[in-house]
RNA sequence: GCACCCAUAGCUCAGCUGGAUAGAGCGCUGCCCUCCGAAGGCAGAGGUCAGAGGUUCGAAUCCUCUUGGGUGCGCCA
């Protein structure tokens, strides 16, 4: 149920009745036809720009087409009125019993309502966090997992199959440090006074871990060349890691259904299979990359090495995919990677990185465009970095990690719903200042309290009319005569919940969670002002003393649960019950 | 030097496929309330959408250039 589609549809209906008369040419594309709310309220319920879009191609003037339409749509009964405006606008005000349909709808399909079919079940790839298994989450991750998730969840709701998926980056030098880092924490474990030279992590997550192998070997390493050991830690290490960073996502309730692994592409001919793709399509081949303008790099010296044609799709300049020693750089495994994603039959892919990747999107689209024949979309989305701000300054330091406020710590400090909602504030290519002062207040001024007390407010109103005796079940409310709810008040809040399924769409479209946020703060804010307006006429509270005025009141109070809960679902918080 | 992202009210930010007089919160000003329907309510002032040009019936939105900020830039992932 969509009202603004529904009314698309009539308009597109009419349009061609209009070519059936006569009155338009024949075979007008209606594609860029558009029924939409208007900016101003005063204007009606919704207003299309059907007669502007179709000036040029029927060579009449806007107007014209305006004054012709007009009568048609009013014929509908859902239409109460259609007038043209400005330029050419056509603005609609709908009929009493329309909004009483949509309360009605809302009731009747509970979570149901927004979910759309615009997804036709496509299969698509949601890549976050993909952390490196080298310690645990901090800040940055938590903004990528928070954004990842909710965008997966998005997709879900909007029609889409969704996977969601975390590359371990286990195969790179960095995981060779941890190794050395946590055989330091092992020989400290046995005793021995040991420094963290530059180039290891210091950090304290790895105690435990230095503790957990020696429980596991005893002193079987001790005194031994790395040669011996540093396979072995390393896969103990990260293994380890990976436990410490699900633990981590676990905490925002984030669950991924695939992990992939770097290590595991190598040595199964992935890499080399993905490669030769390339190659096929004469993309892969031995040249020298002139040096970047401007200030060389001190060690700089030509090099000949084997490059990827990025630049055939895009990029500004091919890129290496071997080391001079002949051993693949990172960038090789990451192609292989997305070709087995594009292999496992997704329609599209989306990756969600930190700005700090931001160069490496380029070359990663050129990869996949190249090996899908264009047929595989990737969408890469950046998040920007977040600053903790407490008591007016920035707060950084962390007791886990030494340097970066962990999301362990975010998560203990101001809990999982609020986390998420703060983090979904802001546009993903936003940079965010998350305010934990202003998290934890509980007022009007922090939107995720806002949000969950229009819940709240809901639930004890239901509660309430429990107490009272009425009977407020789900069938009792479906039966609620609707033509109770006769106040503009009320089909106003009527209207701005009929908006949330064409949310969810241009939400799922941009690919943009934080519409949804936005979109629930604003329904609240419109729930909230009805409930201030009930406290001076008291004919627009909730609870009336005639059972059926209740009920129906009541119906337009839950329909407005039901779609804070499912977009609170989207983004991951928990509707409150109440609150305390 | 090059690429990408960003620039909207005093502050923090929204702004849909290009659509009407560009919105919200905070702050500010004024009025009301202090009723357990509960962490106040209502109203108002406040804008060269960084700047210049272009496309269009129509531009905050698309294109070009300029300015300012962030990020990145051949064997780190």
């Amino acid at each position: 149920m969509n009202l603004f589609a529904d009314i698309r549809a009539l308009t597109v209906d009419a349009l061609a009745a209009l070519a059936a008369e006569g009155v338009l040419p024949p075979d007008l594309d209606t594609a860029n036809v558009a029924v939409e709310p208007p900016r101003d309220p005063a204007h009606g319920d919704m207003a299309t720009n059907a007669a502007m879009v179709l000036a040029k191609p029927a060579r009449m003037k806007p107007r014209d087409i305006a004054e012709a339409l007009a009568p048609k749509l009013a014929a509908d009964p859902r239409v109460a009125s259609a007038e043209v405006a400005g330029p050419g606008f056509l603005n609609i005000r709908l009929a009493p019993t329309v909004w009483q349909t949509v309360v009605a709808g809302v009731l009747a399909q509970g979570d149901g309502f927004g979910r759309s079919e615009m997804g036709q079940g496509q299969r698509v790839n949601v890549e976050y966090v993909s952390a490196n298994p080298t310690g645990p989450l901090h800040v940055g991750h938590t903004r990528g997992a928070v954004f990842g998730d909710a965008l997966a969840s998005l997709l879900s709701y909007a029609g889409y199959d969704v996977t969601r998926e975390y590359y371990i980056n286990d195969a790179g030098a960095q995981v060779d440090v941890l190794a050395r880092s946590v055989y330091l924490r092992y020989l400290e474990a046995h005793g021995e006074a040991v420094e963290f030279p530059d180039g290891t992590y210091p950090g304290d997550y790895l105690v435990a871990v230095g503790q957990a192998l020696k429980d596991k070997l005893g002193d079987r390493y001790v005194g031994k060349d790395e040669s011996v050991w540093l396979a072995d830690i390393r896969d103990f290490a990260t293994d380890a890691m990976m436990d410490l960073i699900r633990a981590d996502l676990a905490r925002l309730g984030v669950k991924m259904d695939v992990f992939s692994s770097e290590k595991a592409l190598y040595g199964t001919g992935q890499i080399e299979a993905a490669i030769a793709a390339l190659d096929a399509k004469g993309l892969i081949y031995t040249g020298t990359l002139a040096p970047p303008k401007g200030k060389l790099p001190d060690d700089w010296e030509a090099r000949e090495q084997t490059l990827f044609r990025s630049t055939a799709y895009g990029d500004d300049q091919d890129r290496p995919i071997r080391k001079s020693d002949g051993s693949w750089t990172y960038f090789a495994p990451d192609i292989a990677y997305h070709y087995d994603k594009a292999n496992r039959g997704f329609d599209a892919l989306i990756n969600v990185f930190g700005a700090d990747h931001g160069g490496y999107v380029k070359r990663m689209k050129a990869a996949v465009a190249a090996l899908t024949d264009d047929k595989v979309p990737l969408d890469i989305k950046l998040t920007q970095l977040v600053k903790l701000m407490k008591d007016g300054e920035e707060f950084k330091m962390s007791k886990r990690a030494g340097t970066f406020v962990t999301l362990a710590d975010l998560v203990e400090l101001v809990g999982p719903d609020v986390t998420r909602f703060i983090m979904l504030t802001r546009k993903n290519d936003a940079p965010l200042d998350f305010d934990i002062d202003k998290a934890l207040e509980q007022s009007k001024d922090n939107p995720v309290y806002y949000v969950q007390y229009a819940h709240a407010r809901v639930m004890s109103v239901l509660r309430k009319a429990a107490e009272q005796g009425l009977d407020v079940s789900e069938s009792a409310l479906a039966r609620a005569d609707l033509t109770k709810l006769d106040h503009a008040a009320e089909h106003s809040l009527a209207a701005k919940l009929a908006e949330w399924p064409r949310l969810v769409e241009i939400a799922a479209r941009t690919h943009e969670p934080h519409r949804v946020a936005f979109y629930l703060y604003d329904l609240a804010s419109n729930f909230h002002a009805l409930w201030n307006r009930g406290n001076d006429e008291s004919t627009l509270r909730f609870l009336q003393d005639d059972a059926a005025t209740s009920l129906a009141k009541i119906g337009l109070a839950r329909a407005v649960s039901l779609v804070i809960a499912s977009g609170l679902g989207i983004l991951g918080v928990e509707p409150a019950q109440e609150m305390r």
